[in-house]
DNA sequence: CTGGGGTCCT
DNA sequence: AGGACCC
């Protein structure tokens, strides 16, 4: 029985956690964005996988993770909506990041789950302080320890839910969400013995009597002998915060959300999602031992396939079997240090670890899977369209936070190797000003060096059934960002494993010729990839149109549709930039079976790009989406103090921001050695970017035979336009290039 | 027919 | 660099 149980939650009961889940979330956020398709059943897909549907599609038996194939055969009018590129995703949930953070320091777990410590602001409420209402009742279901839940997906078992036939019972049509109300009763939930009447602080559950044991009279008698621990105002208020949070949520950013209130992070997960969709429920520490017992050791969030696998072998597959196991034995038994008192812990509904407001991203990657790419032409077109995305999200980074990555990372993944995948990374000096948009010089010299990467673990013959480039080693822009490892990228262009070797030799040439499409591969019109286009559900859904203006649409969404309009490319702000990448999406269903074919052309024609520059207006496109960006970062005045303190290198947008990010390299020299200085000055091109970039287009195409600017050196400023800052590229025989290893390679 | 991302630890 | 975990 509970009471014979140790106290469960000793020391881990004085904060007041709240996990918010927004429901099916890119399902959702498609909704949003075309109300016509609200209501349809609707499935966001990737590949041929459902990844996730609204609650109309469920209703007609389609699931998570399930084929798209299956999906149609369970609901064939079911709407698919092609969710590979999460850049809608991203920016609806900055959105709904904005609006939490402003009920306290919030943390993201992917982009749709959110944990906010209210333990603060649910402080001053219980002081009475700040004109905030006390806690006058429960807001939303109060979970019972002893009131069943259910592990709702065989993928996610910490995915809980009550059982269907309890799940609403009792419920009252409510909604935080609706009209900024929110319900003004104390909610009965499941299985919730207490609770009936208009919670008063004195209905409080105790620990280990189940729901049949309950009578009033013995609440009566609980009311006089004690008075109500304090966790049950703070749980009090904080459902009461939740509520507005999630209100604020649906009217900032129309999302409806589930939220979990507890004490720490994994009994406020754990318990968010039982009273799903759009509702929230509250897990008293009292009750965390009864609720946790009876659930796969598997649902505890921190215990995944491994742990739970080598928990089994010591014959704990339920929280109550694992709690049977002493601690020193955990410890020794499971791998590390740390997994052994964790597990230990949460069987006992403890969890210390606190929330840790997530910051700026560390890392930024894409990637795509095909069913398989065994040459370097097709590696290369499959670069070709990844590198853009990844540059102008390094690109927007800056804009953002003035950080700038130091390390660039490729991973791949053989096929038929199951889930097994590999890196290799390299510095990646990026000296230069980014308030440039990446450009075909900077494309061409990234999809090279992962080119080159990918190269050096792959001497044989192979077959990829994954690419995944990305940065990391993000540093903030300043004084103290340290010297740029410009050799070892040379050295990675060139082709060179060894290391740089300098002096003149003969036959120099520049960097750049790999190009991908260029014209170099000449992109044979027979030789597209057999089997190209997707499996093309007829019901597949149309992008958003541009004249998404309508009043239901949220501002994140409105934006979004703006920023397509205008640049080709939501989420980029230059039209340039953003058009190339654009184009790249797109081509991304051209290789989705096979990219060997290297169909894949440059990401964007001369002429397209031409136009687009001329209908940028020459920077001012650039600069006024840019002030954009800024003030959409930070809205409400706090949030301007907050980031100013944050970081103040942001605060203040560029005076101007040059479009060819040849102005204002002067800023950024003092990373670079001085011999390259003097390189760079001596070909400091002028401000002519349409020249600019005719050039940077033949040098990719051809290999060039013009003079290179000094012994032993290129200027890759010239090629790359100016992110690269000056390097040198050694006078490495370009027969390692991997467009010339065909053969070899295949 | 296992997406396209992320984080932290070792 | 890889692995575990999370969505």
């Amino acid at each position: 029985m509970g009471a014979m149980a140790p106290a469960p939650t000793a020391g881990d009961d004085r904060r007041c956690i709240l996990h918010f889940d927004i429901d099916c979330f890119y399902a959702q956020a498609e909704e949003l964005r075309r109300p016509e398709l609200a209501g349809k059943p609707l499935a966001v897909t990737q590949k041929y996988l459902i990844v996730t549907c609204n609650y109309a599609a469920r209703a007609a038996g389609v699931t998570k993770l399930m084929g798209t194939a299956e999906g149609l055969k369970h609901c064939p009018r079911l709407v698919l909506v092609n969710g590979e590129d999460l850049t809608p995703y991203r920016a609806a949930s900055k959105a709904v990041a904005a609006a939490l953070r402003r009920f306290g320091p919030t943390e993201r777990l992917g982009l749709d789950e959110f944990f906010v410590d209210a333990s603060e602001a649910v402080a001053a409420r219980v002081r009475g302080g700040g004109g905030a209402p006390p806690p006058h009742g429960w807001r939303g279901h109060v979970q019972s320890g002893s009131a069943a839940v259910v592990a709702d997906s065989r993928h996610r078992p910490q995915d809980l839910r009550a059982p269907p036939g309890q799940a609403r019972a009792g419920a009252v049509a409510r909604g935080a969400g609706e009209a900024g109300g929110g319900g003004q009763q104390g909610q009965q939930g499941s299985g919730v013995p207490w609770g009936q009447q208009e919670g008063g602080a004195g209905d409080w559950p105790a620990a280990g009597l189940e729901a049949g044991q309950r009578s009033e009279q013995q609440q009566q008698e609980q009311e006089q002998q004690e008075p109500p621990p304090p966790w049950v105002a703070r749980l009090m208020s904080g459902s009461a915060i939740a509520e507005e949070a999630r209100a604020a949520v649906r009217a900032e950013t129309g999302f409806r959300c589930s939220a979990g209130i507890s004490v720490n992070k994994m009994l406020a997960k754990l318990v968010s999602g039982v009273h799903k969709p759009n509702d929230q429920t509250i897990l008293p520490p009292g009750e965390a031992w009864a609720f946790l017992e009876p659930l796969p050791v598997r649902a505890l969030p921190g215990i995944g396939h491994r742990l739970a696998e080598q928990l089994g072998e010591l014959g704990a597959a339920t929280v109550a079997e694992l709690r049977r196991l002493p601690l020193a034995l955990l410890a020794a038994r499971l791998p590390g240090e740390a997994s052994g008192a964790m597990v230990h812990g949460l069987a006992r509904g403890t969890d210390p670890s606190p929330v840790r407001p997530s910051g700026p991203p560390k890392s930024i990657t894409t990637e795509d899977s095909f069913s398989g790419c065994d040459t370097w032409d097709g590696v290369r077109s499959v670069l070709q369209v990844l590198v853009p995305d990844l540059l102008a999200r390094v690109h927007e980074e800056w804009l953002e936070h003035r950080r700038r990555p130091r390390t660039l990372t490729v991973k791949w993944r053989k096929k038929g190797a199951g889930w097994q995948r590999s890196s290799a990374s390299a510095p990646l000096p990026l000296p230069g000003p980014l308030a440039a948009p990446p450009g075909p010089g900077e494309v061409a010299a990234v999809v090279r060096a992962a080119a080159q990467l990918l190269k050096q673990q792959l001497p044989g013959p192979f077959n990829l059934s994954l690419i995944n480039v990305g940065v990391t080693s993000f540093k903030e822009e300043g004084p103290g960002a340290g010297a740029y490892d410009v050799a070892a990228f040379q050295r990675l262009l060139s082709g060179g494993g060894g290391g740089a070797r300098g002096g003149g030799g003969a036959g120099s040439r520049a960097a750049g010729g790999d190009g991908g499409g260029g014209g170099g591969s000449g992109a044979e019109p027979g030789a597209a990839a057999p089997g190209r286009g997707p499996p093309a559900a007829s019901n597949l859904a149309a992008p958003p149109q541009a004249a998404a203006a309508g009043a239901g649409i949220p501002a994140w969404a409105r934006e979004l549709a703006a920023a397509t309009a205008a640049a080709g490319r939501p989420g980029s702000n230059d039209p340039g930039a953003a058009a190339a990448a654009a184009a790249a999406w797109e081509q991304r269903r051209d290789y989705r079976k096979s990219p060997n074919g290297g169909a894949a052309a440059a990401p964007i024609s001369k002429s397209e790009e031409r136009r687009l520059r001329e209908q940028g207006g020459g920077g001012q496109a650039f600069a006024a989406a840019a002030r954009r960006l800024e003030a959409a970062a930070l809205p409400p005045g706090e949030r301007t103090a907050r980031r100013a303190a944050e970081a103040p290198a942001a605060a203040a947008p560029p005076a101007k921001l040059p479009r060819t990010g040849l102005e204002g390299a002067s800023a950024q020299r003092q990373c670079i050695d001085q011999q390259q200085q003097q390189q760079q000055q001596q070909q400091q091109p002028e401000q002519q970017p349409e020249q600019h970039r005719q050039q940077e287009q033949e040098r990719e195409e051809q290999p060039p035979s013009t003079a290179s600017p000094g012994p032993g050196g290129f200027d890759i400023v010239t090629l790359c336009g100016g992110v690269f800052g000056t390097v040198q590229v050694l006078e490495e025989d370009w027969a390692s290039d991997p467009s010339d290893d065909e053969g070899e390679g295949g």
